[in-house]
DNA sequence: CAGTATCCGCAGAGATACTG
DNA sequence: CAGTATCTCTGCGGATACTG
């Protein structure tokens, strides 16, 4: 875990792996949907809202397998199994928090930039028709 | 900008677009690379190493687009165009470096999550065979 | 040097149906 | 309720070749 993971220009590549969980299409908004305690499986799927079971069932997998979220099964007699944040997964909450500020204070700066740049680009490819 | 992005829990969707931004592949190695100062389209593929110009260039438009660098283009007689940081592009260093902080000091972590994960679940897969 | 254009393979992701 | 299994389609991402 010392080495080899500089294949990128010198810098160390272990963030990459939680970038990739970041980067995560359903990931961080489990992992939101989880701060404020343990969620079971269909209250997370409602919750969520548009994610399909086997994403739902893929990304909790997932991010159980990276011990930021636990499963813990009651047997009862209608199933019951409810996912809560490990404190791994909680100390993970600080950094997407300051990137959700980021988000939230630079969205409308990256609107306008979007706007400026598609009002120079998209007239180009109306006006070569 | 302030309504319909309440599809997901009731949580602002804002942050989705950025969480895409640096869940993509080569956008934040490319920032990063950018963040010393202004770099050339092939000094920086070198820098980077395994990236293709497709994506390179792909990823430089959409950081482009969304106001994050800006594209300097020198009429020599080789061409020489030059990527750097626009302000906007800097103050996301401060949120990522706080993940890469949070990459770093928890990377051993995950990897022992992990490691205990599949030692729980491949000798099931091997076991039934 | 700095791209653009084209083709292709593979993984991500949804829909659906079935099971314990 | 809480999944698993299968099928399929989209689009990311790489390799290659060509252009200004």
């Amino acid at each position: 875990m010392d080495a080899g993971h500089m294949d990128v220009s010198g810098r160390c590549q272990r963030v990459a792996p939680v970038l990739a969980r970041i980067g995560d299409k359903w990931a961080v908004l489990v992992v939101e949907t989880l701060a404020d305690g343990p969620v079971r499986f269909n209250a997370l799927k409602r919750e969520i809202g548009v994610i399909s079971q086997r994403m739902l069932t893929f990304t909790l997998r997932g991010l159980e397998r990276d011990g930021l979220v636990t499963r813990t099964v009651y047997p009862t007699v209608p199933p019951r199994v409810e996912y809560s944040l490990t404190p791994l997964g909680q100390s993970l909450l600080e950094p997407i928090g300051h990137l959700a500020r980021w988000a939230h204070e630079h969205a409308e700066e990256m609107a306008a930039a979007r706007l400026a740049f598609d009002a120079e680009t998209v007239p180009e490819a109306e006006a070569a028709e």
